[in-house]
Parts: structure tokens; C-alpha cells; sequence
DNA sequence: ATTAATTCTATAAAAATAGTAGAATTTAAA
DNA sequence: TTTAAATTCTACTATTTTTATAGAATTAAT
């Protein structure tokens, strides 16, 4: 499952993807627009901003808008950055990768072999959803 | 991520689906071959047993079997069993079926659909890994 | 200067996870 | 019928994670 961190990135930035190239969006209207606590949210923008998905004009008429194309951003990569891996443990993962402490031999773990399979076929389907495919249906 | 229940569940399962037919387990042996803390595996035996994937023989010489074919337990019916949803949202599961508060058009949700069909993979994925399946490998 | 925004650090409340304790019950066998 | 060894059941506890909130500092436009 989905944190609440993760959904309300993924609404940000579909909110942020829906307007025009050139508009700052601040955080209050962000907040509203997609409903999500406003404080809860601040943080996650500077989580988005600190991964290069968004950037950030301070100050007055501040606020926040996409750089990079919504086309380039997935749901695998916005899973990574606020939940952590796709894998079902992290003996199967590839960016999250630590041995189990229970595990005996890891190449001959019955569960591992299955659940790097799982991962394969999640994380293609999860690459495969980005920003601009959310918006389009 | 799977929890510790839900990999404590695979790993006895697959403990005793190596066991010949008529075998039964007592679950210091069980906890001791799978590595698992032995009073937080009772727990686990306990709902497997309410579940039906596993039978009991109670007092002296007592102790676990499964009762489900190895064939037929799935990955995805254990982890709906401890750790629930399939889905990444409530609001794309077909079994732990809930609205998001902060929804305002489900049919609208731009996320949903690519949630549910993310689910709808990442299900047909833990359906084809089964007890069996695992220990072929 | 003033206003309105981001940025940063710390804190707190609630929920979920992981595991433990101990008594009650059941069954086999001496 | 007593004993031993197992499951079963209820309750508890400690830790971690999640979900926020608070408030001061900084930045920039007017």
C-alpha cells in the first residue's frame, strides 16, 4: 500500500502538471486544490524539490512548479523516493538491497527467487504509469 | 513491503509442504527450522489454521500440517491474509475495498486507474507464485 | 519596511508492527 | 489417574513508523 506521503506527492503533481508551463503554484493553493494538509504537504514538496522533480521561487509570488517532463516522472520513482522500495522484501530488491537476518543462504532462499520475479513484473507495470499517463484517462 | 507475519507465513508453509503427507510439525520445530520467534509463530499457525491452510493435532505429540494442496496457496492469498490489500489504495482494491477521504469523483480519480491496473498485474504476478512453485526452484 | 512566500528543525500524537507472558485446554501415555 | 507435552487463548508491551503540527528563519517583491 501507498503511504499518504506518496499520494499526495502523486496529487501535487498531477495538480502542478495540469498548468501551464511557466506558473508557480504555492503550496496553500496546491494544499487546496488537491486536498492535503498544508504543513503535511510542505514537506513533501521539499522532498520533491530535493529529488529534481520539482523546483521552487521564494520569497512573495513564490511557489512551486514541474521540471521535469511529466512524461519522465513514474510511479516507481515517486514509490522509491517516499516509500522506499517496490520489492515484497528487501533480499529482493535492487535500490533497497540488505540480507534478511534470518536467512540462512540467500542463493538458495525458496522466497527470494519468487519475490525477485514479483518485483521484475511490479516494477515494469510501475514504470510504466507516469504523470502525463495518469492525466491522459 | 511484506511484514514479518506475512514472510513467517511463507516460511513455515514452505517448511511443511517439504514435510512427507501425515507428518506432523510442532512449532518449536517449525520455529527453529524456518528461523522464526517461536511465540510470534503461534500466532501466525493460529490464523493459517483459522484460514484453513493449515490443520492442528492438539496436546502431547500434537503440532501443525497443511491441510491446503501446495498447489493451491498462493502468494497473494497469504499476503491479503496478513498484510491485506494487493492494491496500493484502498480505493483500487477489489477485497479491502475503500473510499479515500479526501476523494472528491472516484470515476474522475486520475490515480485510480492506473492503480487498479497496477493491481490487476501485480495480482495475476502473486497468483502464479505458489508453496509448490517455490520449492521448485 | 512590509508582506507573503519557502525553508528548516523540532516536536507530538496516533497507529501499526513485532514480539512476549502466562494461564487454560487438550491429548497421549506411563 | 497423573504427568508431560503440545496447542489455544487473551492480554500486554515495547518499538517503530506514520501522519501530521508548530514556530522561527530566510528569501524576495513591492
Amino acid at each position: 500500500m501507498l503511504s499518504h506521503k506518496t499520494k499526495y506527492a502523486l496529487k501535487a503533481l498531477l495538480f502542478l502538471a495540469e498548468k501551464d508551463t511557466g506558473y508557480i503554484a504555492r503550496t496553500m493553493e496546491i494544499a487546496d486544490g488537491a486536498s492535503i494538509p498544508k504543513k503535511f504537504l510542505e514537506q513533501i514538496l521539499l522532498d520533491l524539490k530535493r529529488a529534481h522533480f520539482v523546483g521552487s521561487k521564494q520569497g512573495k509570488f513564490g511557489g512551486y512548479y514541474l521540471i521535469k517532463s511529466k512524461n519522465d516522472i513514474t510511479l516507481a520513482d515517486i514509490h522509491r523516493l517516499f516509500d522506499g522500495a517496490i520489492a515484497l522484501l528487501p533480499c529482493a530488491s535492487l535500490n533497497f538491497y540488505e540480507p534478511c537476518s534470518d536467512c540462512v543462504s540467500e542463493t538458495e532462499c525458496a522466497l527470494r527467487h519468487g519475490l525477485v520475479a514479483i518485483r521484475e513484473e511490479t516494477l515494469k507495470a510501475m514504470q510504466g504509469i507516469t504523470i502525463a499517463s495518469l492525466i491522459k484517462k
